[in-house]
DNA sequence: TCGTATCTACGAATAAATTCGTAGAAAAAT
DNA sequence: ATTTTTCTACGAATTTATTCGTAGATACGA
């Protein structure tokens, strides 16, 4: 079984289920909601059932689990978030920058108002793979 | 007007013209292709009325110009390479990592075998933003 | 000239992602 | 006890992206 790739209204909801822990339908279309609301460059706020539709299709993908507690289900982001965003970055670097980690890395950074912590973490990890060479 | 959005094929197209100039479609149709056969991981080759089709469409967007050489059309990329992907990169990390180009960064890193040059690279960029502040 | 190949334009089929309405069961509130 | 709320399940409408077939015009080759 390969890993399977959310789409982005996938990705928002396994946002969610990391940060949170298992969650009910419920506490996931409330969060995403309220996420959406401070955040003005997104989208309108999502129906109720429209969240759990596509919670049902993530459980049925193999993206998350789900206990029954009572009358609701209690869902569980089954991959991992670093595993997920590895996949994820892999193909965007491909589309977007034919493969180039370097030149994604690069634009990041020259776009970006980088912190200075920011900037010292990156070096360390920089140094890190370096003496690791 | 805002900076339009291509789509995963459109971008597709875009790389062809960035390299190579201004285009028409059977070029395009052909060296998509021959890039498909040459990547097992990608789609399979498109037809020819898909490849103009789509080229159409980026024209209808804004995303390409055109002029009519005799019978056929001369397609030449209207957004620049730079401005495309630091709009996409900016969408991607905003879905993939929350806002966190720090993350981001880090992890294309972590990923990624890292050519020495190219972490000199990125470490000569970092000192310039660094001793820009 | 007559047929074949090569364009563009365009409509429409297909596919994939998203959204929501409705129905039925179970719990909660009145 | 009966109404209202809150769940799940599921079908289907909507939207967006992709793919391709066909028609009409022009060039090209025999």
């Amino acid at each position: 079984m390969s890993l399977a790739r959310p789409t982005d209204s996938e990705l928002e909801i396994l946002h969610i289920l990391w940060s949170q822990g298992p969650s009910t339908v419920r506490t996931v279309n409330d969060l995403l909601n309220e996420q959406r609301r401070n955040t003005p460059s997104a989208k309108e706020s999502a129906g109720y059932t429209t969240t759990l539709k596509l919670m049902q299709i993530m459980f049925e993908k193999g993206l998350v689990t789900r206990v029954e507690e009572g009358r609701t289900h209690a869902y569980t982001a089954f991959v991992q978030e670093r595993d997920t965003q590895g996949v994820l970055l892999q193909q965007f670097v491909d589309n977007a920058f034919k493969g180039s980690t370097a030149r994604l890395v690069m634009q990041a950074l020259g776009n970006h108002e980088a912190s200075t912590a920011e900037l010292d973490e990156i070096k360390a990890l920089i140094a890190k793979i370096e003496s690791e060479k």
